[in-house]
DNA sequence: CGTGAGCTTGACTTGTTTCAACCAACGTGG
DNA sequence: CCACGTTGGTTGAAACAAGTCAAGCTCACG
């Protein structure tokens, strides 16, 4: 299988977000003192030209081979691995901030495809380079291992989620850490965020049929715990809405 | 939360296993040559005495602060989240040769427990020496990145398994898989396994009941698939059985 | 204006859980 | 050595959660 030719003929027309900050990867010395001093992991100046897909396209899909890492700074992107039966699981979502799941530095081959939710903009960081800088930075491996980490921690709570949650606890869950995620970027307008997940995406990630995920949704809603409206995302009740996921309030343990 | 004290008490009694073979971190060098040429990651002589726990021990508890990692060369263990009402999701087994989830590396907190399932024996391995190695050897750092990336991959499998796949898929896929790093360990006579699970076990790795996964049991020794005898299982007809697991006998894409 | 993607809702089906009873194996203390 | 409690496994009936199927709706877009 030959390497993946990644297009690079649509660049991205205009600068850095303004206001993402906290993000494992792309933080605000890429954007703003970008090759000068202080090299982030494998983002050389020579390619850190972004990359523009539409919405639904897929960046990679399972089984190809890949010599760079998808690092987002524009848009929303699902981590799904698809069965030949045609089932659909997705493992996590990308925003704005995220770098792809990091395995795909040490494997040769993805074991799950990468697909545009929104449009989004991101920036190829060359593997061999990524791994370069780990070996030879410790302040690179050090932020290396927690991006690590993380992403092992929320792998294990989607399985504790999808093994011993239900249907209401689920959902709930995933648009409380969503919301939480975007709030701790600044991505977030008061009790707002855009939300550009339709129904099948949320059915996807955690394991339901789309026509459950309505379901529960509409409960929600006629409960008074969320608005979805537009493209947006609001949780009106916190303390209900985490009752409902399993979240105790003060002090709980999960 | 002061550091858990682990008990070193009991010494393990007896040498290396034999004909243990290809595990993550307790390879050969580490029972015929240790200490002599070829350090292991952590692996100093002073703190290779092994430990032994018996079977239901717990080795350490969520929300423990650990300052060590243990590595298994006898028995089996299991990793695993209780939830407060009491739900359990079971998120990896250990077998003689696995090292415990490294996110304990970076954490400084356990998120998982880790439970004796038969007596075990175990090397505990020292974080900071773990880390240590990390930055310094080369050679450590990509034995560590396969361990890594592995458990990763298993991670996500869960998840698939959990969050699209039945009873039946779920539970024959977990055998097969228990058998398969069994046997790549050398741990396996012919077509038949040591199997030291109970079902309970199996239903919280499954996200199933372990009254149903009674049911499923009971059905696959009854096509003649599998057979669980005293603490023995085999796989009788692995053709049929990999299509319960739905797994393509050639060139399947799972 | 037609088309397709996404969402909602209701009726029905299926898979899994819950509950309960019972049995077998095993260790333990009288 | 036996009585007993504990742990683990089996089975069946009933309850329940989620899936499937189908119809109809809105909306965006060509």
């Amino acid at each position: 299988m030959a390497y993946l030719q990644l297009e690079r003929s649509s660049v991205a027309p205009e600068g850095p977000p303004s206001g993402l900050r906290d993000c494992p990867i792309i933080d605000m010395r890429l954007f703003h003192q970008r090759g000068a001093d202080d090299p982030i992991v494998g983002a050389e100046p020579s390619q850190s030209e972004g990359i523009v897909a539409p919405a639904r396209r897929f960046i990679f899909r399972q089984r190809d081979r890949l010599d760079i890492i998808p690092c987002l700074y524009r848009g929303w992107a699902a981590c799904s691995v698809a069965l030949s039966d045609g089932r659909r699981q997705i493992l996590s979502f990308l925003l704005p901030g995220d770098i792809a799941p990091t395995a795909l530095v040490f494997d040769n081959q993805a074991r799950f495809s990468l697909e545009a939710i929104t449009e989004v903009a991101y920036r190829p960081l060359r593997i061999a380079d990524f791994r370069a800088g780990l070996t030879k930075d410790p302040g690179q491996f050090e932020q290396f291992s927690k991006i690590w980490a993380d992403e092992k921690r929320r792998a294990d709570e989607l399985a504790i989620d999808l093994g011993r949650r239900g249907a209401d606890e689920r959902v709930a869950r995933l648009l409380i850490s969503l919301v939480a995620r975007l709030r701790q970027r600044g991505l977030s307008e008061g009790e707002t965020v855009t939300f550009p997940l339709r129904q099948h995406h949320i059915a996807d990630a955690t394991g339901l049929t789309s026509v459950h995920v309505s379901k529960v949704l509409t409960q929600f809603r006629r409960a008074g715990y969320i608005e979805i409206k537009g493209r947006t995302l609001t949780i009106l009740n916190q303390a209900a809405f985490n009752a409902i996921a399993g979240i105790r309030e003060f002090n709980g343990q999960r």
